[in-house]
DNA sequence: TGTACATCAGTGAACGCGCGTTCACTGATGTAC
DNA sequence: TGTACATCAGTGAACGCGCGTTCACTGATGTAC
């Protein structure tokens, strides 16, 4: 906290500070491994204590409870999320728009999913599968990705005179789209399973079929709302 | 199992097969109760016992152990949900299709999980959060919902040219947005929260807008796959 | 119909185990002078 | 720079608890004759 002689060669001993941090970032990275392929209720203190190679005891001078962690890792993995969709809109504001941006979002969603795949399962297993605390973490956290995805789409072109309603609507159409490409990119690439590229060429084709639909939606050649055939 | 005698009067005291079958039945509904803000994996066996009133001993004269409770629980559900497609898929085959087959297909959605509603639930929480062992059965059949799914859009006026490939992707996002309307469903009329009516009028439109998306996929007019604007 | 025996759903004591949490402690690091 | 004291991350023993599973049992139900 308050050291007055900074260190100025790295040959010098860890502060007592820094020794904490780094036993606080094990014990949460060693969390988010036991969480490969399990719930974070399934979890144990001693366990987790176990991963970061202390006693259970001192578990208790970095986090009150085991749920508490689960809160940071929660508020760690959205504040992953939040850059990963600032990063796509920038890329789409700067860029042109349609398809091209599409593809570029997937694009940028896969990376992400592939760099920080350890949070993307952890997120997508308690959303639903969780303690409640966590769950209503992360359906806040979707809900705002809705409501963020509704004010992009109503700055697009030809969207101006959309309801509030109908771009919320086809924006949490997505959403949920996106969310099942990130579990299947979490599982693609395995044995009998679907590869990658497939995974994202899907994904982008559905977007691209959803915004197909958003521009003929209403438009006076489909008033009838007689859609097939 | 062989009894020589059948009852003819229901003032009978019942058959030593019939109380054990009730025993059985007392375990999985009272494990499906638990299970309304829980994830299996979180369930104990004398927990689970204590619902059916009987010692924890008495529970391996009915199952092996909780895990194997677990899937016959699965393949209950799996068989509810089934039935349900298999109706969904008659209303629309012996009706007309296209839009009104859609809300069709909501409305029998949304009746289906107001009375299972602790089947999905189950299902949902265990699709991504559960054991391995019921993930791999839920995911099974989920792929089996958009390969039959996958069947029945190759029959539809207008779709018949389309490739494998490309049906299979529009299978797929509807069945997402079916399991996202799902979830929905069962939050729905909470406070602060949507109600019934309103999730099942935005999944509508969300098909529809599909639907709309696939009539356009491809054709003539939008070859140049320049989407918006 | 009555008797003698078999079956088997449910009982209850007992086991060893990992759990979360308490507590008093140790000893290296940090601070005041 | 040296000394005396404070801080505090991590230790290790101990606790009571619910767990899954074993085992020998009970007594009502079912079957054979």
């Amino acid at each position: 906290m308050n050291r007055t002689d900074r260190a100025d060669t790295d040959t010098q001993p860890e502060s007592r500070a820094a020794r904490k941090e780094r036993t606080r970032q094990a014990l949460l990275e060693g969390t988010l491994g036991l969480l490969a392929d399990r719930t974070f209720a399934s979890l144990s203190l001693r366990e987790v204590a176990r991963t970061a190679d202390i006693v259970p005891t001192a578990f208790y001078r970095h986090f009150a409870s085991l749920d508490d962690l689960g809160v940071v890792l929660v508020e760690e993995s959205m504040r992953m999320l939040r850059q990963m969709l600032r990063d796509a809109r920038r890329s789409n504001t700067h860029r042109n728009q349609g398809t091209k941006s599409a593809g570029d979002s997937l694009d940028i969603l896969a990376r992400q999913v592939r760099s920080h795949e350890e949070q993307f399962r952890f997120l997508s297993r308690e959303r639903y599968g969780g303690v409640p605390e966590l769950r209503r973490a992360i359906a806040l956290e979707m809900r705002l990705f809705v409501s963020e995805l509704t004010v992009d789409l109503s700055r697009m072109p030809g969207l101006e005179t959309w309801t509030t309603d109908d771009l919320e609507m086809s924006a949490d159409l997505i959403v949920s789209a996106m969310f099942s490409t990130v579990v299947d990119l979490l599982e693609a690439n395995r044995p009998n399973g679907r590869t990658e590229e497939d995974v994202i060429e899907r994904a982008k084709k559905q977007l691209r079929l959803v915004m197909l639909g958003m521009s003929s939606w209403k438009s006076p050649r489909s008033d009838s709302n007689d859609i097939i055939s």
